[in-house]
DNA sequence: CAGGATCGTCACAGGCTCCTCACGCTACGT
DNA sequence: ACGTAGCGTGAGGAGCCTGTGACGATCCTG
């Protein structure tokens, strides 16, 4: 079952256009052309988004925004015209998750989709751990060695996290890399061999001895044992 | 031990659907087809929310809302069919939390039903916090320092607030941000490290010295230490 | 066994974030 | 008009985070 996207345009030929370009990344479109309509539609079998023009036959999108977010936490981007960024504010102030001005590329408005899917989904919960006497709520940003707060930079908890995410899987260097510093740091091993070793010192529970949590996998990357 | 919602309405169907829905959600539904057999359950055994047709066989739904908030602040939900809009002012004003309009999705209903219930929970009894000699009392706005109550303006309560209701968890720049300005002012840091920093010079316990209370993450965020 | 590749560790220098403080602006009341 | 409260801005300095490069250890391979 693919995912429901409601579109909320009365332009027919930008809904056959959307129509067809989520289609190809795996969402099915569902057209409404007012916000009366868009209000049903949502009401009657929400969708897990929506992308919404900021003019409509009826209310405006803001308006629409608003009264989806009375109820609803889905993911909402508004789509404008140019010469509107004047109301990206106000949009925004009104709940909408994400703000793109037309023209816009068909890939953009769906990697903008995507990501805004992403990030609802990771907020509602991410999982708290506990193994021996390491606690990690990813949350709440916090760890800690029996019982007592660890500090971890930045870059240490964020890679923790990455592993902790993907636990008993591998991570290459590569996605590790992508993860934590972004996509232009692919090459930069020896940094993250750094700051591995410097998260080992504060969550493994002996020094000099085999790694507890933080496995490695030579030639190939990390791993956290789950 | 499931919360308990007293659903009230006339039409069998209706009724049956809304347990099965409550139930998924993990509520259990207690059915009452009139006002007054409403009034008695709710008495004898007063539930977590209640959910009221505006149509009864007796008295309307907002009469019934008006005897429930009488002596109970329960969220109340009503529904009303479509071409009754116009009540949905005097619904609110009788105390209602919430007005659906039929026909409406049953997650959307279960949404506005917890949503209400996280309101209510909240301002309920919004977290009085005593620490070391510091006093804060949200809902009263009100905090105090070794029993001497301190100015704080309202940015700077604003920001304590947010942290507070977080407290142990790591708030980012940017949630604080969002919460206390604006979404429009996600980037401007500076401002909020002032605010922290005359904050601090408010509430933390002794000058010239580590945090007792904020705590900063540096390059990610504070954390209210509870 | 020899060579190479990968990895862990360490000290260090640069840079970035943060805190503090003084100042100017605005809104509001006297 | 004047004073005050609340707020944002910028400079300056301290402290911490981070990347780097070198070195030794380990493992694999030929």
């Amino acid at each position: 079952m693919s995912p429901r996207v409601l579109v909320v345009d009365d332009e027919p030929q930008i809904v056959r256009a959307l129509k067809v370009v989520l289609r190809e990344a795996g969402f099915e479109a569902v057209p409404a052309e007012d916000g009366a309509s868009a209000l049903d539609l949502a009401a009657v079998r929400p969708p897990e988004a929506a992308i919404i023009d900021l003019v409509l036959p009826d209310i405006d999108g803001i308006e629409l925004t608003r009264r989806l977010r009375e109820w609803s936490e889905m993911p909402i981007l508004v789509l404008s015209a140019v010469g509107e960024e004047g109301q990206k504010v106000r949009a925004l102030e009104a709940g909408a998750d994400d703000y793109v001005t037309k023209p816009f590329g068909t890939r953009e408005l769906v990697a903008r989709l995507q990501a805004a899917l992403r990030r609802a989904g990771r907020s509602e919960q991410e999982p708290s751990i506990v193994l021996d006497r390491l606690e990690i709520d990813l949350a709440a940003r916090v760890v800690r060695r029996d019982g007592e707060p660890v500090h971890l930079t930045p870059i240490e908890f964020d890679l923790l996290r990455a592993l902790v995410r993907n636990r008993g899987r591998l991570m290459t260097h590569r996605k590790l890399l992508v993860e934590v510093w972004g996509p232009e740091y692919v090459e930069d091993v020896q940094p993250l061999r750094t700051h591995i070793a410097r998260l080992r010192g504060k969550i493994e529970p002996q020094e000099q001895s085999a790694p507890r949590f933080i496995v490695t996998d030579p030639g190939v990357g990390y791993r956290f044992a789950g």
